[in-house]
DNA sequence: ACGGATTGTATGCTTCACTAACGAATAGGC
DNA sequence: GCCTATTCGTTAGTGAAGCATACAATCCGT
């Protein structure tokens, strides 16, 4: 008998986190040559994204929802904002927040995004069927829920 | 009846390298908290296991296996080298290669390492069963392989 | 009105990925 | 064997991103 037969954690190839490493790896990988021609990375379309589902978010819930802390969430929010492509308006109802609103450039430029995205996850998908990816994300979303 | 109800991808939480990214994220924050101690990060932990598997691996198979290029390799193997947890040696079959091993040191902190990473892991495979682990490994594997 | 909590901001440090270049060594075609 | 192309390690530079800390303004509960 072989020893740590029990838990199947003696290789690195059994270990679970190791494999969501590589596979974000591979899919930021292929999500930066996919946008290398609209300059945009993956937390700048995010960003961009969820204000336009969210026009006038706070920086802090934003942060919350891409589970960023208020400091990378500054320096994603001053380069898209340098870029033209969302604008700061400081909250009437909370004096502290700043809420985030797209520009016109930014609508433009999410819509370009998104349909970058579509090819982006077409490859992706295309390792599973609509029942697996189903199952895929609803066990991501056990993780980072 | 709503538009783009075909394929889904209308809103950002559909987008499954959205959720792999956030999973991604969750794993890599609990990583850094688990390992602040002994102050080791995913890479060089997987460098130093793999090394341990493979001892006189080259460089270039190394960050080949965790898809990583040269250049990255370079710095991640330059630390582990500085902190005295592996050696590299010129390979004798290939003057171009660099073999490397681990150090006692390197053993030593693999060591402590896995023990921290059984810990690690079972806080992310609480979330699962034996059986859907295995699912989610197969699917993970078919995205980076 | 006071004190604690929240929010944005600024600064600095670290990890990591990528590119481009260079020299050394190897491999393949002839 | 020789010439060329490729591979490997290395260095340097750029950029994104995460984290910690500190500070000021604002809000809220009491």
């Amino acid at each position: 008998m072989t020893e740590n037969k029990d838990d199947g954690e003696d290789r690195l190839g059994d270990i679970l986190g190791f494999h969501i490493r590589l596979a974000h790896g591979a899919v930021y990988r292929h999500f930066t040559e996919t946008f290398s021609d609209i300059d945009l990375t993956q937390k700048q379309v995010s960003v961009l994204w969820l204000v336009s589902e969210h026009p006038g978010l706070a920086q802090v819930e934003l942060g919350r929802r891409l589970q960023m802390d208020r400091a990378t969430t500054m320096t994603i929010v001053n380069r898209l904002e340098a870029r033209g492509l969302l604008r700061r308006q400081a909250s009437q109802s909370d004096r502290r927040k700043q809420a985030v609103f797209l520009t016109s450039g930014g609508v433009a430029a999410l819509d370009e995004a998104k349909s970058c995205i579509v090819a982006h996850e077409a490859w992706l998908k295309r390792r599973f069927t609509p029942d697996e990816v189903k199952i895929l994300v609803e066990m991501l979303a056990r993780i980072h829920d």
